[in-house]
DNA sequence: TAAAGACCTACCCATTTGGCCGATACCGGG
DNA sequence: CCCGGTATCGGCCAAATGGGTAGGTCTTTA
């Protein structure tokens, strides 16, 4: 059984959400109000999920929520892209979903967010990894030359400071090998030494840091 | 309905998880392979989600499920922190959570994927947050420590690769006082290599890529 | 089947790195 | 005035690094 709290400033989405709610049998609803009012009952009603709906990501009754440390938070939203949303990640909020989201995710999410994982929606996730997947980028530099999983492994494990025989021993190969695919990836990636390869591959998003 | 493969490399997980899975109704396991023959039976069975149980991020079933490009993916595996796992959601995979990961977790995690929605653990959230969200940095490591104007400078020297006889020159001192500062750097930072100095340098935002 | 590429191993050798000892000099605060 | 932090030099030395060349499997591709 999971109790929910219902937050929406409009009696139509509560009505729709509670509709919606009532068809899951393990979903119990303690409560349904007005945005301010439901984080003011949180503490009392104290549901398993907090389920909601801002009109714009910009309300302040997101940064009230997120300042009300309230954990197993659903969030429903307009603008998904805004980085506010990737923020409320940081704190507290465990789901995150455009308000035209189907039931099924709405369900989806309040069941995995009680159990304590973390959901998103595939356009949040995006908006959330462009920045550190840079994506596609095929500048033909010096080099555009693509490395081996092999060899990004490698330059992964440079990248944490490894030494060529610390890295040779994670890959149970020689250090000699090691050694080698390092001068590969020099070559490829137009670096003279591990340091600046680490860098080039950073800048590729061949790595992450 | 939803339709599962498992994919893993030991019998006893995917004995596991099949009498987990056979406890939800709605679920229906349309096979159980190794990791190497779910892939390949992927195609034929066209299951709704894929379940695969990766011993360790690296091995090399992980690129190869990425680039097959199947798309409703959770995956198990036990290095929740490797960038790698981060990457694989750019590309496919819907859901990760750690091998530890309770029945409830992984149920809903498979239900929400289902759904097209992208589940992650909390941990993972962490670690893909770190990079964006400078914030919450409050790990007393060795470090804490603040570089000296003049070892940024280095640090800055060192992260496009070049050597301390380089550095050296271009900043008119010896190359003994370039080691120095990177001894220096390096007790600041925790590191002990110059291109691990690197990459914690540029987590903490020092100097840029 | 042949060719190509990825992957692994091995050797030699010059250069670089990083740790360790020490020293001088400047500057600001107690 | 002395002390601590910063910046600058010096030498010594073990270890790691990077370049070059040369071989060997294995899989995929043509």
């Amino acid at each position: 059984m999971t109790s929910v709290l219902i937050g929406a400033s409009s009696e139509v989405v509560r009505a729709g959400l509670e509709s919606l709610l009532a068809t899951v049998p393990t979903f119990k609803i303690v409560g349904s109000f007005p945005i301010g009012a439901a984080l003011a009952q949180f503490e009392e009603l104290q549901p398993d999920v907090l389920l909601l709906d801002l009109e714009s990501p910009e309300d302040e009754s997101m940064s009230l929520a997120m300042e009300s440390e309230i954990s197993p938070l659903v969030v429903l939203t307009d603008n998904t892209e805004n980085s506010l949303v990737v923020e409320a990640l940081g704190s507290g909020t465990r789901a995150i979903l455009p308000r035209d989201a189907t039931s099924e995710e709405i369900v989806a999410a309040i069941q995995a967010t009680a159990t304590g994982l973390v959901v998103l929606h595939p356009h949040v996730l995006r908006s959330m990894l462009s920045p550190i997947l840079p994506g596609e980028e095929s500048e033909p530099d010096p080099s555009d030359q693509t490395l081996t999983p092999r060899e990004i492994e490698v330059l992964r494990m440079v990248a944490e400071g490894l030494g060529n025989k610390e890295i040779a021993s994670r890959l149970g190969i020689s250090d000699h090998t090691v050694k080698f695919h390092i001068s590969s990836i020099f070559a490829k990636l137009g670096a003279s030494s591990r340091t600046e390869a680490v860098t080039v591959g950073i800048r590729q998003g061949l790595i992450m840091v």
